[in-house]
DNA sequence: ATAATAGAAGATAAAAAAGTCTTTTATTAA
DNA sequence: TTAATAAAAGACTTTTTTATCTTCTATTAT
């Protein structure tokens, strides 16, 4: 469904949401610990989330990444859009280019449907709303 | 959503599907012009598709690729299990092993409600059920 | 000011996916 | 039986994705 770059990225936005709710910022170490995660790699993706102000930076010590109110509204479907484009919500099923209402593949509606499902899902979930599940620990984001 | 090994793969056996109903066979150079694909690459998966019985073929003249009857109610789930697996129809969203109810990823829920409505969508479509469709050019199965 | 900290940036490497090329094997029509 | 045809198989190349490593820059506490 998403690049792994994404998956990633929706974790770790999801951890640092968490974090910030207490005003604290989160350094990359801790963030890829806590999402088990590449540490270099994590720390590319969250550079490109922070170029494009879906996450805040500061750098040097007790520095780190954490969310401005507007960042934890955020939602999943921003950070899909930004890391692997809209490809997902509106692209072909099938993968052809010029697929349309005009000259549909032969799933285009079906397809359409399920998509326009996923983009729902995923514009109503906001990477702040998670944290009390975390913490309770009735959710989780380390991958084994 | 799907590869893009798995796009053509969908694309070819809904091609073949609509000129089996004639009884003809179709060869790879026929079908690759068809769904627009590179000929050795569409070669090679439906080969694949062959060893696991979604497709038959035969050699030499008047030989290429075309669905018994049964093949012919091949559904896109089964292609798509075939050369994709079944990660998108059971894996985790978010990338996570061992996510599961007990210990759920924070879209747990969500994502498999629309992970079932794709499935269900996909089980329903057999390939053969395009023909028409293709034949009075409603729907297309070329990239540009 | 300075040393320590932590993100930014860019180069590089490894792995996976996508695509190409060549040779072999099976089938059939003549 | 032979020549032509078309799929099968495997090696190889390219591109994209994923991941790592190193150097640079900004920030802060002392």
């Amino acid at each position: 469904m998403f690049s792994k770059t994404c998956e990633y990225a929706i974790r770790a936005m999801i951890f640092i949401a968490q974090r910030s709710k207490t005003g604290n910022r989160v350094g990359i170490k801790e963030i890829a610990k806590a999402i088990d995660a590449p540490e270099h790699f994590i720390a590319k993706i969250l550079q490109d989330l922070s170029r494009k102000g879906l996450v805040q930076s500061l750098k040097g010590p007790t520095g780190g990444f954490y969310h401005e109110d507007e960042s934890s509204q955020c939602s999943l479907a921003d950070i899909v859009k930004a890391i692997d484009g809209d490809k997902l919500f509106t692209g072909c099923g099938l993968g052809l280019r010029n697929c349309n209402e005009k000259k549909p593949c032969p799933i285009h509606y079906e397809f359409k449907k399920v998509r326009d499902d996923i983009y729902t899902m995923l514009e109503e979930a906001k990477v702040g709303e998670f944290s009390l599940q975390l913490e309770k620990n009735l959710t989780f984001l380390r991958r084994k």
